[in-house]
DNA sequence: GGGTGCACACTTTTT
DNA sequence: GTGTGCACCC
């Protein structure tokens, strides 16, 4: 079995060998860290340390979680399927199933995805006639997920103004909802599973003495609720830490049997979604509270050039507060990064069009060929001058699968057939297509079900009246299709689809065959996912194959679109870049403002830093690239329907210049500082605005003989250099950065400036 | 009930 | 600049 471990590095090796205790590895990027992984499980096993079933292996993603398991399938002579590999929230939907009654869940309970959800608190607000100008439904589920992530319920959250008190009433209220109609969300899955194990001492045991090694991929994207979670079963160190924000009444563990170890592979530098919930504090809390004796970095990288290295190693240098990792590679150091920098986002889109051109012709598949950008919004222009040109792309990033409105809708048949009380559900079909089933009788059927306290499918008996005979229709047909539930799951969804009446809907509909062969497809995929996984449906029982693709779709959206196939360039955020590689990469709009985002700049909450977060991304960007980096910026930029100036983002000046080749002409201009960057050491750092292009002949955006990166004098201010600028004539106003008095908004027809 | 038109906002995203 | 949500009208 000595094979397994052939070709590790020593430290990969270290760590795939480690003893059976608690580890932290700090894998970088580049660095083998799904290897890492998959190998330490196999070595387990073949060594006869661990049996499959003591595995429990936890990942972010499905992709990942797939990954895992074919790799092990490649490795190992055991059936892969016996293991618990999986996505925190495939984990706790298997958990929850499996003991619905314990958890209070009714065996086929529904997962609501982010935009169900959306649609639940909506409709529940507008029930309890709340605002939704003074509390946006949006914000409340961010709210109540937020708690959720903390570990509170309703009844635990303090509140001390009444508007904090309304919020937590809604929370309230969408509790009591989503229970009356047996649906989930996402953080709902994880509570609940948190609830379950905690509140059930022989439950809780059970698996902690089942899962023996807890392994644990991307352990900087965790958050609060998963990190209790993990240290549950583990039966790690009990709750209570006065920093641990999570109830006690998870209660003592010390009684567990000795816990089980965590094998936790991560990377603090690559830690890009504070935002959403995750706490790379718990890296350091994982090191602390479990005591951790081994940690191991995995620092060489196999994937990029040592150039590329050296410039993520600098940029990431200027965060405080690392675990710290110096990446290195035998690849040699290879090509200079390139830097380009145009004078409006379109001329940045048409150089990039021409370079991917050359790439082409020099023989580079478009597929290896990457597009980055920090947000979405500059997709746009990219886009135009792609198409114009005619090259193939694929964007990253839009509806998927299961998101789509046409699918949706079929599901909603599914889940009503599964769950009639299913309130989302129903209200998304109930006149879809259309069956004369107005606001007016939804209203009376909505006022009927809060009087009964019932779901709005039980109602429809108390509202035969006027507008109920259409209701009484429609329950007929969720009647009629719950009766077919035993067919198989493909030809349940063909008859749901003609029944519903949703195909014949798009065929009358001009634009809908795309919609019609997407149905189709949806039946393709229950056949596949029956193929793949099905259970082993026994004729009669309700349906397990039903619940089971209804699971599937919600906690798996599916692929993005566009052409898989072919060989396309590839487009999308740097955030969704993460974990993938590509021989040639672009980051475009390398601009103060944009990256980093200005309001990420200023961003501390979440107890993390928006800039330092913004540094990371700039990480993980830079390191996507195996050969060849490519930088650009433009001067200017349409954004939000206006022209704005952006001076060149300053992670460009922490890339030491040596590694970087100007491909537009600069001109070395004085260095001046402008305002203080907020540091969490406490410390000022004053950064060093990075050198204006020089300025072209005819193209930058005059006004009255002042251009964006022009040095200027102010009478009062002093030095500054001109970072913005919008209108004309005598209303033209300039931006500027001043070296004193920091960034100033001034009319040129009243300002005394001066071009120095 | 569905189509049109106007305000509005707008960083990142997986499950 | 573009998509979304809502009001209004036929």
């Amino acid at each position: 079995m000595t094979s397994l471990l052939d070709n590790l590095n020593e430290p990969q090796h270290a760590a795939v060998t480690l003893p059976a205790e608690h580890a932290l590895i700090l894998a970088g990027a580049g660095s083998g860290k799904t290897r890492v992984l998959t190998t330490r499980i196999a070595w387990l096993i073949s060594t006869g340390q661990a049996s499959p079933q003591s595995i429990l292996a936890v990942t972010f993603t499905n992709k990942a979680a797939k990954e895992m398991q074919t790799r092990l399938a490649a490795m190992l002579p055991v059936n892969v399927k016996s293991m618990w590999i999986g996505t925190f929230h495939g984990l706790c939907n298997r958990l929850l199933r499996a003991h619905y009654r314990d958890a209070g869940l009714p065996q086929l309970f529904q997962i609501l995805d982010s935009a169900d959800q959306l649609s639940s608190v909506k409709r529940l607000m507008k029930a309890l006639n709340v605002d939704d100008e003074k509390f946006p439904p949006r914000e409340m589920c961010q709210f109540i997920n937020a708690q959720k992530e903390q570990g509170l319920r309703a009844s635990a959250v303090e509140a001390w103004d009444s508007w904090a008190k309304q919020k937590v009433e809604i929370y309230a209220a969408y509790e009591a909802q989503c229970q009356r109609e047996g649906v989930v969300d996402f953080a709902e899955l994880l509570l609940r599973s948190f609830e379950l194990l905690s509140r059930n001492e022989p439950l809780l045991r059970h698996y902690q003495e089942r899962f023996r090694h807890i392994l644990v991929d991307e352990f900087q994207d965790t958050n609060r609720l998963q990190y209790a979670w993990l240290r549950m079963l583990a039966g790690g160190p009990a709750n209570g830490h006065p920093t641990n924000p999570l109830p006690a009444e998870g209660g003592d563990y010390s009684t567990a049997p000795k816990g089980a170890s965590i094998f936790a592979v991560g990377d603090d530098d690559q830690s890009i979604y504070a935002f959403r919930g995750a706490d790379v504090g718990n890296m350091r809390d994982f090191e602390r509270e479990f005591n951790v004796k081994n940690m191991i970095r995995l620092e060489q990288n196999y994937r990029s050039h040592g150039n590329i290295l050296d410039a993520a190693n600098a940029i990431i240098r200027n965060n405080p507060h690392r675990l710290g990792k110096n990446l290195w590679t035998h690849a040699g150091s290879g090509e200079p990064i390139r830097v380009y920098e145009a004078y409006a986002d379109s001329d940045e889109a048409r150089w990039i069009v021409e370079e991917v051109k050359s790439l082409v012709r020099d023989g580079h598949t478009r597929a290896e060929i990457a597009l980055l950008y920090r947000s979405n919004a500059q997709s746009r222009a990219l886009e135009h001058a792609l198409f114009n040109a005619g090259i193939p792309y694929r964007v990253y990033g839009g509806l998927r699968f299961f998101e789509r409105a046409e699918i949706k809708h079929a599901l909603a048949y599914l889940r009503l057939i599964a769950n009639p009380n299913d309130d989302t559900a129903f209200l998304r079909v109930v006149n879809f297509p259309v069956r004369g089933i107005g606001a007016r009788s939804l209203e009376a059927l909505q006022d009927a079900a809060k009087a009964a306290n019932s779901s709005l499918h039980a109602a429809i008996t108390q509202v035969s009246g006027k507008g109920g005979s259409s209701l009484t229709a429609f329950a007929q047909l969720i009647h009629q299709l719950s009766e077919a539930v035993h067919l198989p799951l493909p030809e349940l969804i063909d008859h749901v689809l003609e029944l519903s009446g949703l195909r014949t809907h798009y065929q009358n509909e001009k634009e809908g065959q795309e919609r019609l062969s997407n149905l189709d497809e949806l039946i393709n995929a229950a056949a596949s996912f029956i193929a793949e996984e099905g259970t082993v449906s026994e004729e009669g029982e309700l349906s397990a194959d039903l619940a089971a693709f209804l699971a599937h779709a919600s906690l798996e959206a599916g692929e993005h679109q566009a052409g898989e196939g072919d060989d396309a360039l590839q487009l999308m955020t740097v955030h969704s870049a993460k974990g993938l590689e590509f021989n040639m990469v672009f980051i475009s709009g390398l601009e103060e403002g944009l990256f980093p985002h200005e309001n990420a700049v200023n961003d501390t909450k979440n107890g993390s830093n928006g800039l330092e977060e913004e540094r990371r991304l700039m990480y993980v960007a830079v390191t996507r690239a195996r050969q060849r980096l490519y930088l650009s910026i433009a001067q200017s930029r349409m954004l939000h329907g206006q022209t704005r100036y952006n001076l060149p983002s300053r992670f460009l000046d922490e890339i030491p210049k040596e590694l970087l080749k100007w491909l537009t002409p600069r001109v070395e201009k004085q260095h001046f500082a402008v305002s203080p960057a907020p540091s969490s050491n406490g410390l000022k750092t004053f950064h060093n605005q990075s050198p204006v292009t020089a300025q072209r002949p005819g193209r930058p955006p005059e006004r009255s003989g002042f251009s964006i990166g022009m040095n200027v004098h102010h009478a009062k201010f002093g030095p500054g250099v001109i970072v913005n600028a919008e209108g004309s004539g005598t209303d033209a106003r300039v931006q500027v950065n001043f070296k004193a008095a920091g960034v100033k908004w001034l009319a040129l027809a009243i300002a005394k400036l001066e071009a120095v």
